[in-house]
DNA sequence: TCAAAAGTGTTGCATCTACACCCATGC
DNA sequence: GCATGGGTGTAGATGCAACACTTTTGA
């Protein structure tokens, strides 16, 4: 463990001798999913809004996929982190920088850009709607806008193999924004004797760029699964919020409808009331309530 | 959404134009924590062996890091996908190509590795101990073995700022095998009114090279969290195994002791009975179960 | 008075926990 | 018989789902 004068010598003609350039290098990109919750059209007033998932897209300007949609992103410099680059496209396109962020999943296929190789790390991020304003264009001409996000599993089917099974489902996920996108998901889930086997792949995409379908089909997974161990939801609502919004925080991004009287009692340790409530509507004024660290269970 | 000529008279510009070498490319490595679980030496021959969580190092033969321990890796080749690249460096050192694998975390501070920027994605594997067999001394003269590997936590405090808390919780990281191997990681959980953003810090290291305990920290947290949703606890034990086996698993991966009669109830639905029993040892011998997804509550 | 949402209570079912207990084996 | 682990039964606590019900507001 300890360094003798040899050591230090064969030290000295390595670094002498280094060649940064010996190993082939690839390019590294940073891609971001900015979810927000936000509010869907409503026209009669007595009713409260329903809420829905967006997420935040950038118009490509350049080849390729030119004129398909993307994730905000853009190459790694050598000096800056993985985060620090992340965060960086963050305040570009948001103009904040206290959100919640954090590393997805690394893409690493070896043809998902057609000009070169190029890695992508996916990050996560989770805005309170109500601070994003977004301009309408940004500066290098191209567009930038939030689309509305439904993802859902439209076929499971299991076979049986001598030793186990393959499970493949399907999942479509439909944009809507500036434009209408699509796309469609396969995963692939091989179980051989003890074990498992995950692989996805895209068999269908309309409009957006590169693999963007999947990391957005990932970022979606992986918010529903850390919606249910996290306090991830109040990410996307602001300081005070109602029992009703974040209710609606779960419902939308789980895609399906909860009881609210079980879901007040389940998440009733996390939250806690202030004297305030929010009388905007035609009905019984709602209690605000303030995220409350101390009732975790640890 | 469609090409007009124009387009690709532009497309086809852009590709003769087009110089991989215009971004700053970064080398790129692949590191695979490799774990299993083995068992203790054990005097009392009436007594069941205890078992412990092992890992698989590799002690490095240049600079930089010389002598110091090393997860299995390499730089990840330009044709050469990321999880392809795991797979090849499992197959080298186990010789087996059926084990669980999932992609754990990608690392990208700048100083990380002390040659130049290297990106390294982290990759997590099971595998059965009684399936691999270690050579000694690998062909490039390394030595490379199993670590005994034990992960607590060792200081837990929060302090309450104005908005929100401070939280800081210190793990030590020891590992046996061929050496004795110590580090300390530092985990700052900061909460600022609704968001939570998370920080890990290697305090202190002895042994291990790069960053690489911040990676088997990170290994280690990702497969107690699975433990408790996923079925990965099979892809480390043999096709047919007794129940307290599978007990010992959960019991040296968690770090804590589990009640038989409960453990049984909660797991029953996840395995199958078999017509075997095992009876190697001086009391009732015990029914052979294997793995059985039927059960898994979709 | 009415629509709409805010919020509470009740009952039954499923699950977890602790703990006591019996069974089977080799020596 | 005895040490050691294999394996079952039971009672209390806790948590969750379904659903019926009351309260409060603005128009």
């Amino acid at each position: 463990m300890k360094k003798d004068s040899n050591d230090i010598k064969l030290e000295n003609d390595f670094w002498r001798d280094y060649d940064p350039g010996q190993f082939e290098k690839l390019s590294v990109a940073v891609d971001v999913l900015i979810f927000a919750i936000g509010e869907k059209q409503q026209d009669n007033a007595r009713k409260l809004p329903e809420k829905e998932l967006r997420i935040l897209l950038k118009k490509r300007t350049e080849f390729p996929d030119k004129n398909k949609w993307a994730l905000p992103g853009g190459f790694v410099a050598p000096a800056e982190s993985l985060e620090q680059a992340a965060y960086d496209k963050l305040k570009q396109k948001t103009g904040l920088t206290d959100l919640y962020l954090e590393q997805l999943y690394t893409f690493g296929e070896v043809n998902r850009d057609s000009r070169t190789r190029v890695l992508s790390c996916s990050y996560l991020a989770l805005v309170d709607a109500a601070r994003v304003d977004i301009p309408g264009k940004p500066s290098d001409g191209g567009e930038i806008g939030w689309f509305t996000t439904v993802c859902a599993l439209i076929a499971d089917n299991r076979s049986f193999t001598e030793d186990g099974y393959v499970r493949e489902k399907q999942y479509v996920l439909i944009l809507e924004g500036p434009e209408q996108l699509k796309a469609q998901i396969q995963v692939k889930e091989t179980l051989n004797g003890n074990i498992i086997s995950r692989s996805e792949e895209l068999v269908y995409n309309e409009g957006l760029a590169f693999d963007h379908a999947a990391m957005i089909w990932t970022g979606i997974e992986r918010l529903r699964n850390k919606l249910e161990y996290t306090s991830i939801a109040f990410s996307l609502l602001p300081r005070l919020f109602t029992l009703t919004e974040l209710q609606q925080v779960y419902e939308t991004i789980l895609g399906r409808e909860l009881t609210a009287a079980n879901f007040r009692r389940k998440i009733g340790h996390l939250v806690e009331e202030t004297r305030h409530t929010r009388a905007d509507y035609q009905h019984r004024p709602a209690r605000l309530f303030r995220f409350n660290p101390e009732g975790g269970r640890q």
